[in-house]
DNA sequence: TGTTAGCACTCGACTCATTCGAGTGCTAAT
DNA sequence: ATTAGCACTCGAATGAGTCGAGTGCTAACA
């Protein structure tokens, strides 16, 4: 059990580590933080914390630093989200406020507000309907040789691809195809269509067109795409801001890894909690030892759920990161309401 | 007027510089290169080189690297494409070779296999037909609040978008509009489509469908869209390894002018010649003082030119990136052909 | 006259010793 | 329990010394 005044030293120096990026000694926590004892009495604690771990010492005569358990207490109980300033506050109400918009630029402008905002990197994940059905499939000839085939749901997704039609298919076999699509799958759960396309489909082609068959194929492609989860990041570039102690090859492996889809899902699990905090090495891959992810739910009624999150450095402000996030999570929730309303 | 031998001694020095990336004495080239002549006589006509600007020393008393100069007549006189290994010209066979792709994957695939084979930083631009027109323009529909905007041309190209209706519009309005534009614009090749956009149509559509003008300014920017460029860009993150000397400022503006269309148009101008390089400084912009930027225009008969670029370190192996850029873009040129024919 | 061996000279890169100072832990006094 | 005082530690910065790759110049040579 921690006393008041160690809460306090412990609280400066994550403060103070977090806004100057050099280890805080006793002298500094003493000058800079309100506490009143002297130096020598804020060493005693912080020898005391060193001991209990939360703390630590980059070399035997340096000021101290948090360790990850350090953060990790300095989460769970200290940190409040700091208020933003109502310039920041408009500037996020005129970005997402007014008028009308798709989808996908919500999304990322969230994102490229985030970013701005910490000047971290920011990902930001649309809101995810667990149970969104099919409502409508279609097939459109543009021209003798090109089909649109456009997917929509009751949640308001509208996905659509454009792909060449081979040779041996005729106008029949579309309709036919067509037909397949409505009369087996409009209406059901994304999940049970998924199902469907892998089990039953196949057959059904095969049976009633067999030409198309090469032609599933690209369909089933789309719908795949339709129900992958769209990460907008923005602000990649600002990791180089904080990666100084990785090599190039370690950068591109962290790029690399932001590219990839798979790797995202693994890195950001949908959880239910507002906000969450994965510091260092709780992420479990060494490219993120120095990093912290944090993530926060956003909620819209009716329409699912989606994520905002920040990748900073370890030291990075999170009270400022909180405030941030919890703005925009609000703004965003409105404005996602709106999306759906008209 | 240089000497068979200064000639030599000049390719020997480019190449072994590009190879190493250190400064090249005498010894070196009397060792590597296949000149008949003591270090001291090479230091005499290296002497002479730096006198006539094709070099220069790093310090009094270092070897010399390529000039500014030194690289342009290597370029314009002495390089010569690399063959490649038959296994990379396997690779981009089976590559671009075989299945029926949409035009944007060909391209992508291209910037990929352009950034992986050169280590550089690709960029592609897809074949562009000065002269493509107008012939399809639809609106679809999708519920009582999406629309689906189509646009098709002549060339094969074709864009959409969904974007929201607002509430005041009605099914007839919908119609008119699309009267408007296949009547007036249908046909016409895009840069009087252009024009017209601009001039007549705003005053039709107050004419004949006020209620829809909010709608108009949302298609017009899907034609605009259509009558962009579209570069695809790969290996983006190559850049870490050949700009050492670059502070992490310069390098987040490089990776924005990167993101931008205009100045991607503005660096990588059309122009006829199968082969260009700007060397450096020759960009005008001193985010690219130590680059350079080899640009190669691949035709497809009938269906417009596009353009292979390669963005690497001044001190780049130009012959081996000619030789790379040579064998894509006939690959390209074939692969398209493929594509438009069938 | 062109080529070359020989040599003094230059200058960056590297190593090693020294200094400086911020910070610590410990002790003894309050 | 707190604090002043002090010896001690260690990284960062500074400067002297060495090493070696490379140069230019001179004089000898084919």
């Amino acid at each position: 059990m921690l006393t008041k005044r160690q809460i306090a030293i412990l609280d400066s120096l994550i403060q103070l580590y977090t806004s100057t990026g050099q280890p805080i000694g006793s002298k500094t926590i003493m000058n800079e933080a309100s506490i009143d004892a002297s130096s020598a009495t804020i060493r005693n604690e912080l020898s005391y914390l060193e001991h209990l771990g939360f703390i630590q010492k980059t070399h035997s005569s340096s000021g101290r630093i948090p360790s990850m358990r350090g953060y990790r207490y300095y989460i769970d109980h200290l940190v409040k989200p700091r208020e933003l300033t109502s310039e920041k506050i408009q500037f996020i109400n005129e970005m997402l406020g007014s008028r009308v918009q798709q989808m996908d630029d919500i999304m990322h402008q969230s994102a490229q507000l985030l970013s701005q905002l910490t000047s971290y990197t920011a990902i930001v994940l649309g809101p995810k309907a667990e149970s969104s059905r099919l409502t409508g499939f279609r097939l459109l000839a543009l021209n003798d040789n090109h089909v649109m085939a456009i997917i929509q749901t009751d949640k308001g997704t509208i996905e659509n691809q454009v792909f060449r039609l081979p040779k041996s298919i005729k106008e029949s076999d579309l309709m036919k195809v067509t037909n397949i699509f409505n009369h087996h799958l409009v209406g059901l759960p994304l999940n049970e269509v998924a199902k469907k396309l892998e089990r039953d489909i196949p057959f059904l082609i095969r049976k009633h067109a067999a030409n198309a068959s090469d032609m599933f194929l690209t369909i089933e492609s789309i719908f795949n795409a339709s129900a992958e989860d769209r990460y907008h990041i923005s602000g990649k570039m600002n990791l180089l801001d904080f990666s100084e102690d990785m090599d190039k090859k370690k950068l591109k492996s962290l790029y690399e890894l932001l590219e990839n889809q798979g790797d995202l899902n693994v890195l950001i699990n949908h959880m239910q909690s507002d906000f969450d905090v994965k510091i260092g090495e709780e992420m479990n891959n060494d490219l993120f030892n120095n990093f912290s992810l944090v993530t926060a739910t956003y909620q819209v009624s009716g329409h699912g759920s989606g994520i905002l999150a920040i990748l900073g450095p370890t030291s990075m402000s999170y009270d400022e990161t909180f405030g941030v996030l919890d703005v925009l999570r609000k703004q965003l929730t409105h404005t996602l309401l709106n999306y759906y309303l008209d």
